[in-house]
DNA sequence: TTTACTGCAAATCTTTTGCATCAAC
DNA sequence: GTTGATGCAAAAGATTTGCAGTAAA
């Protein structure tokens, strides 16, 4: 999904096309990470000062309901929004320093395998998170 | 880790058994789920009503500090807590039905190992919680 | 021109905190 | 009697909502 697809696809949609919702898409297409709402809105503000955090997240609604952009949940009420477009969100996440590791696919569909063959469950492997320490963190902890 | 050890816990560490205290303590040890703060709330006003939504929190957080209970977080806010000595809190989650599965151990394990060798991540299986869809509600959506 | 969208302020909801009072020890 | 624990109310942080004005179509 490309940032003219979602603008676009707004239009077709009938929905109007403001410069508000075009400062949360651009924000949200051009991050390399996931953002919070507070990110996007820190990132739009300096363009243009008058956008409300309420705003942002009524166009993050929108866009979430229009399936044009989806969202992680990192545990602890930290919701990051992406792309919907944006490959895959699987991934390990430090809980001492809040970095996080993407996943790959062959270990997860090995476990995805795993827990249908032995409990008929349907993972949804695509929103995964695992939490836990990283490898630096760990060895703070053992060092200090 | 029974009643009687959390209380006799709390006074051996010189802290006050108050009966607020151990109407929260009973609330989490004598529930099969695990319960959030208003649930725990909920439980006790009926048997003493004066008791402050404050002082769940505060004696959450206490009993948590202590490593008497733990929590989990099931995701959009919602955090559960549980008595620490009550088995493992490995599960798998529909996010239809709500319903939980619990893990077994073996499965866990190599997940584990499968981390830590690739990633030298090292994971908090203890608290994993994986969303998905259970089989019911999987055959619900198929049918539908 | 029409009415969807926005900004603002106020309302929610959950959790935390300050403080005076109270009760466990 | 001490001092830690509680109740209350208010604060805090994140998100939502009502409403009147504004601007995209």
């Amino acid at each position: 999904m490309q940032q003219q697809d979602i603008t676009s696809k707004l239009l077709e949609l009938g929905y109007r096309l403001t410069p508000q919702r075009m400062m949360v898409v651009s924000a949200i297409e051009s991050s390399d990470d996931q953002l919070s709402a507070e990110e996007i809105h820190a990132q739009v503000v300096p363009q243009y000062p008058h956008v409300n955090i309420s705003t942002v997240y009524r166009t993050l609604e929108l866009l979430k309901r229009l399936g044009l952009i989806a969202e992680t949940d990192l545990g602890g009420g930290r919701i990051r929004y992406y792309p919907a477009g944006k490959g895959k969100q699987q991934q390990l996440v430090c809980q001492q320093c809040g970095k996080t590791i993407n996943l790959d696919d062959a270990l997860l569909n090995s476990v995805g395998n795993m827990l249908f063959r032995q409990y008929r469950f349907n993972p949804d492997l695509k929103h995964l998170s695992i939490f836990g320490r990283c490898a630096e963190c760990q060895k703070k902890l053992t060092s200090a």
